[in-house]
DNA sequence: AAGTTTGTACGAAAAAAGTCGTAGTAAATA
DNA sequence: TATTTACTACGACTTTTTTCGTACAAACTT
């Protein structure tokens, strides 16, 4: 059991990391560094720091075993999504899942697959709530 | 037709003004701050200084009139949310709605009505796209 | 009319986030 | 072994966002 107290907030830099993190599992700063050069140049020294910084706030673990150290995201892709979506949620729409469900569907072309998938989802929402009322 | 150039992205305590624009209709500085205060004690230039701010940024219009000045939002607030969560989605789900749409609705206890609006939506959608098709 | 209250304007401090240079050391290589 | 390369650590600078103090003016109050 984690044993994260704060709601879990990174910042959209720490955050672009954590992703790399994510998809690559546990990286040098070198690879990282790399990887964010794909998008937007960065200095090697300012991806280190962050991952210092982030390993203090205990976003990253490390291994220090080797001497380029190596970096993992502590925490998962799921569980920031979770947080970082309630908070938006919140500050964006109010609190309504319903609203922003409506505006991701609508304004964005969703394919037939996905569709089902939600439908699919929908039914089984339903179904709980319906079991959970006995 | 605005001529808004910017991917328009507020900041969090932006944001927050631009919800109690919302809500309010066109609103005094020190209406503002009121309200503000209620959740957070913010002291009135600091509003003030803000809404000065966002008027610059075209974020806010405002009426000179009378003295105490009115302010009014500048952009919707369906724009708005629509922009971010464009953002949002990019940054935070890797660009798929669905995932986004699967972790809204399913963390959070949404009614059965609003469950049948989704669907509805969902109904739609597909006819307009199987429609789109011919 | 003098004084108090309620405004705006605006510079600048404080806080938060991101960037980078320099120092020092281990490892590779010439 | 001397040199160059690849790392980490870390302080400090920059930029962005937020907060606030001070100055000054209009409009009420007495």
């Amino acid at each position: 059991m984690p044993e994260n107290k704060a709601p879990l907030k990174p910042t959209d830099t720490e955050l672009e990391i954590l992703q790399i993190l994510w998809q690559n599992g546990p990286s040098t700063v070198r690879l990282v560094n790399e990887e964010q050069n794909k998008t937007k140049e960065t200095g090697y020294t300012t991806t280190l720091k962050l991952l210092q910084i982030m390993f203090e706030k205990n976003l990253v673990t490390r291994d220090e075993e080797s001497r380029s150290h190596l970096y993992q995201a502590a925490v998962t892709e799921e569980e920031t999504q979770q947080s970082l979506l309630n908070r938006f949620l919140d500050t964006t729409f109010r609190g309504s899942a319903m609203k922003l469900v409506m505006q991701a569907l609508g304004n964005r072309k969703t394919s037939p697959e996905e569709l089902d998938q939600i439908r699919h989802l929908l039914k089984k929402l339903e179904d709980e709530s319906s079991a959970s009322d006995s």
